[in-house]
DNA sequence: TCTGGGGTCCTAGGACCC
DNA sequence: TCTGGGGTCCTAGGACCC
């Protein structure tokens, strides 16, 4: 989808089509909100635009620009999620810390991301896939790989066909625009979905390799990231041309066995991954980075009430999607930046936030606190589907506690 | 006044078992 | 009179993605 949440906001906002528009930030003041936003508005905290209703919409586009928070009115550690490209000619863009891009781009329009909002688009324009080509696999909220391969006419025009009835059901369905890559298989479906933004669509075949993927830089392989990229830079690969041409037993013996020889293959343009149509979490996690760094004594208090709330959450997720989890840890981040995380696995799976909590508990005591830290989490792991565990335990002969 | 949150997958060492 | 070879599970860290 293109610039997903910024889109979404746009339905709604249709005034900021041409601002700079910056969605991020996550911690919203709401009682700020409220006092800039002269105007009568379902806000709650939470779901800070709420659900507008009977002619909610009309009014939310009249609301004029003027009324609107600006960038420099944020004050956070959060980071950008998605700007706009009005905002993007500032040279902000995501990931880059808020009060940052607020040095760039003051005036700029900042809007609190509305995760539920995004989340249920996102439903929408998948079940307008789903309804045209069965064989879908999630990728996050804004991102989908589809196999063309057994959909009646997947194949007319090399697949461009297809992608235009997709992109047609898509905006007749949300009003959102979305940009297809079509190849033989992911790693370069993938690549091309990159190639004609927004709203666009893409056709790489084979034989297109060297032409239109060789010259591209390492990093848009999905699957280089930043630190690949700086490794294979030092040695003089910049492009997937230059790394196709690097020899692969040299490839295996710098980066490994298995990461080796995908740069490769991955270079190659060869990648026989199906398109997995489900699959089960692995786990779950809640974590927040503190407004100001604390200090486990002298913030004793305060970091409790934060880790028992990360608990809950978790233990409120486990219970809404019906999973249980036998492996308990935490992740916390100092103020220099550096992570640790530590883990512990128990002989019966756990569901419930005080359980939760006893076990993470004894993971922190196995940390150093005499830092400040900058965030704190807390993750389930080795999950499994809580009636099935319970069945099991009950062929067991167990007396399970009741998840 | 830099630097979010929720994930997956991989590696590597150690414990433990046969 | 030195100490094999597999295998699995657990843990911690790190790269990467959306």
């Amino acid at each position: 989808m293109d610039a997903f949440f910024a889109s979404v906001e746009l339905l709604r906002f249709p005034q900021l089509a041409d601002a700079p528009v910056i969605i991020g930030g996550g911690r919203l003041n709401v009682a700020d909100w409220m006092a800039r936003l002269n105007t009568r508005l379902p806000l709650h905290l939470g779901r800070p635009w709420g659900d507008d209703g009977e002619g909610g919409q009309a009014d939310l586009a009249r609301i004029p620009l003027d009324q609107f928070p600006r960038l420099s009115d944020y004050k956070g550690r959060g980071v950008i999620t998605t700007a706009t490209y009005p905002a993007r000619a500032f040279g902000v863009g995501s990931a880059m810390g808020m009060m940052k891009a607020a040095k760039l781009c003051p005036q700029a329009i900042w809007l609190p991301a509305d995760f539920d909002r995004y989340r249920d688009y996102s439903r929408r324009f998948k079940a307008e896939i789903l309804r045209l080509a069965p064989v879908m696999e999630n990728r996050g909220v804004d991102e989908v790989f589809i196999d063309f391969t057994d959909v009646p006419g997947g194949q007319d025009d090399a697949g461009a066909a297809l992608a235009q009835r997709l992109q047609a059901a898509i905006r007749q369905a949300t009003g959102l625009t979305c940009s297809i890559g079509v190849a033989p298989n992911k790693l370069l479906a993938k690549m091309a979905s990159e190639f004609n933004k927004p709203n666009g669509i893409a056709i790489v075949q084979a034989g297109d390799l060297q032409t239109r993927i060789w010259p591209l830089p390492c990093r848009k392989i999905n699957g280089i990231g930043p630190k690949s990229d700086a490794a294979l830079a030092s040695h003089g690969i910049g492009t997937i041309g230059e790394l196709a041409a690097a020899d692969p037993a040299w490839l295996c013996e710098r980066f490994g066995e298995r990461h080796g020889s995908w740069l490769h293959r991955a270079a190659w343009g060869r990648d026989d991954r199906p398109v997995e149509t489900s699959s089960e979490p692995v786990s779950m996690s809640r974590e927040t980075t503190f407004s100001r760094d604390l200090h486990a004594v002298n913030d004793k208090a305060e970091l409790g009430a934060i880790f028992t709330r990360l608990c809950e959450q978790v233990a409120g997720d486990l219970a809404r999607k019906g999973f249980v989890g036998r492996t308990v840890g935490i992740k916390l981040r100092y103020d220099d930046f550096r992570i640790v995380t530590r883990d512990q696995s128990l002989p019966q799976p756990v569901q419930d936030a005080a359980a939760i909590r006893r076990v993470a508990g004894q993971c922190l005591k196995r940390v150093d606190l005499s830092r400040r830290l900058r965030l704190l989490g807390v993750r389930v792991s080795a999950l499994r589907r809580a009636d099935e565990a319970q069945d099991e335990a009950v062929g067991r002969g167990e007396s399970l506690p009741l998840f």
